[in-house]
DNA sequence: GTCTATAAGATGATAGAC
DNA sequence: GTCTATCATCTTATAGAC
């Protein structure tokens, strides 16, 4: 409270002028910070063919995750112990996923494993980046060759169901 | 400290007569982890083929990485604010990702891209479990097709180097 | 070898002056 | 709307009794 108050030009008492409580300040980060990826993720052109178009909204993805570690550890790290999002902006963190839900189908991935394959293969990026290299791209920069691998296997699986089918 | 105290039976002042400091507990634990998970992954067969021996040591990996969450915080996320481990103990951490190195090569997969990719996908697995499941299987499960995607992706790529240069 | 007592500093939060 | 003053509580850590 008081590096945050500081950082904002104030005394850390002032900001309960503002917030009930820290955890009313950490769910109003975590849903700011929600609208602001939702945002940055939507600015992607929605005529590119879908595979560039699921490239280009891992490398915002990731951009967004490694600029600021802490905001991800919020986000995505669950790491403020007892700090749990409100119904309110916890609907925001479904909105990014149905991002990826939407450009995953797209691309003809319309499996809900498929989904988690996906969160765990970009979300380990970023868990690997900010945890041994902060700052760095080592990992991020695998993020294209990661996704390429995700398409190539689930576009596989795919076209095996389909043959099956005819 | 009060915690740990109470869980050893012991109060929070008498840890001092064993260890000089909070982070010299930490730094004990984190050797102490690294190394029991290295004792469960030399315990592989090691002569089983290769490609199922890979299938094993990340099953063994991410059962170690969600028995335990905050165990697995203090090894793998860096979320204990200002705690580095000593080298003595980030060597043990080493041995640990030089076992995931040689089952690679084993692969016939020795790039150091290639390393930092699988500890992207298996790291990645078991980041999302904890935040969003603890306890549960949603993403472990993932485990075995992942890591035949991985192994996929990396052998065709060699494979394809390898033909190139007959 | 563990305890009580205690220190010095940080934390989240409230009351009331201006 | 921000401040000073203050609170109760928690934290890591030390000193010294038994």
């Amino acid at each position: 409270m008081r590096d945050l108050g500081t950082r904002v030009g104030m005394r850390a008492q002032s900001l309960y002028a503002y917030f009930p409580s820290k955890y009313a300040i950490c769910d109003a980060m975590f849903d700011e910070s929600n609208r602001e990826l939702l945002r940055r993720l939507t600015e992607v052109e929605p005529t590119l063919n879908p595979v560039e178009r699921l490239h280009q909204l891992a490398r915002l993805f990731l951009d967004f995750c490694v600029e600021d570690p802490e905001r991800y550890q919020l986000l995505f790290q669950r790491a403020l112990p007892r700090f749990e999002p409100s119904p309110e902006s916890y609907s925001a963190a479904m909105d990014v996923l149905d991002t990826a839900s939407t450009a995953l189908r797209a691309c003809g991935i319309g499996d809900a494993r498929a989904l988690d394959v996906w969160t765990a293969v970009i979300g380990g990026i970023a868990a690997q980046q900010n945890a041994n290299e902060p700052g760095g791209d080592r990992w991020v920069r695998l993020t294209d060759e990661i996704t390429d691998m995700f398409l190539a296997h689930f576009r596989r699986a795919k076209d095996a169901k389909n043959m099956g089918q005819k």
